[in-house]
DNA sequence: GCATAACTACTGGTCAACCCGTAGGACGCT
DNA sequence: AGCGTCCTACGGGTTGACCAGTAGTTATGC
């Protein structure tokens, strides 16, 4: 009961429910298709048919409330999104965070205020990594 | 013609691809059945039936030498890479790179030496945002 | 020449993700 | 009760990834 991973779509509706709390299905297919061209929205029991199976891999659980069904997600996001990261950086990198880092830095162009923010988080992942004796102790 | 994006598997082989500069369709089997349990390894056609369907792709090209075919690769590693990653990005986290960084620092444990690795690239980020005027001048 | 060994081409089967329609049930309104 | 509306259950169809066997082809050794 391990709580299977998401799927692509899984993920999509899963954002949204993270966002919410939780949803009924007509809100969820809403959600989904705002500001989608008319030709590629999802059917309503297409909708229903993606809760039925996350409901089954163990990611939403429901209730009843009046004759419609609300939906929770059942598992956390922290986790989740680290376990997808963890798993696209074997499956790319074999594991090779450095070079991960180093494409994600390159791809996309980051303002001074994220930076300032990773400086931040270096630091904090230096002080985890050795808690102790830093030698070039700057700052 | 734009060079489709690889499945997990063809990821595999074009890693070993991009290790070895050409490989033969033996010379891959090999390759992605070492260290491989008895049971789970690829039958050669398989690995044969992988290559054909890149090459349709555009992921591949081959030549004959001998009897054999000698596959080279038709993509480099460093766009198709950074695709993957810009795929990944925006779909777990919808381009939001710093929460993609924070995760990735989290989920793995970073030697002291990937530390200072990372220091520099960010100090090079750094140049490439702001060219010039750096308040804190460090370093 | 001819058998043999290794290779390629082709076809098919399985499975998960994805999408949706139809049927049937519950509810409210008249 | 009858009807329309909204809901869920269920079955099915499509596609791509993945795997592998069979048949045909090519080089090689004798």
């Amino acid at each position: 009961m391990a709580a299977d991973t998401p799927s692509d779509r899984e993920l999509e509706a899963l954002k949204i429910l993270w966002d919410r709390g939780e949803v009924t299905v007509r809100d969820l297919a809403d959600a989904m298709n705002a500001g989608v061209a008319a030709k590629d929205r999802l059917a309503y029991t297409t909708v229903l048919s993606l809760l039925q199976v996350m409901e089954q891999k163990g990611l939403v659980g429901h209730r009843r409330v009046g004759k419609a069904y609300v939906y929770v997600p059942r598992v956390e996001r922290q986790s989740t999104v680290r376990r997808l990261a963890g798993a696209f950086l074997d499956k790319v990198f074999d594991g090779a965070v450095d070079e991960y880092l180093v494409h994600a830095l390159e791809s996309k162009r980051l303002s001074a205020a994220e930076l300032d923010q990773l400086e931040a988080m270096l630091a904090a992942a230096r002080e985890r990594t050795s808690p102790r004796g830093r030698k070039g102790g700057r700052k």
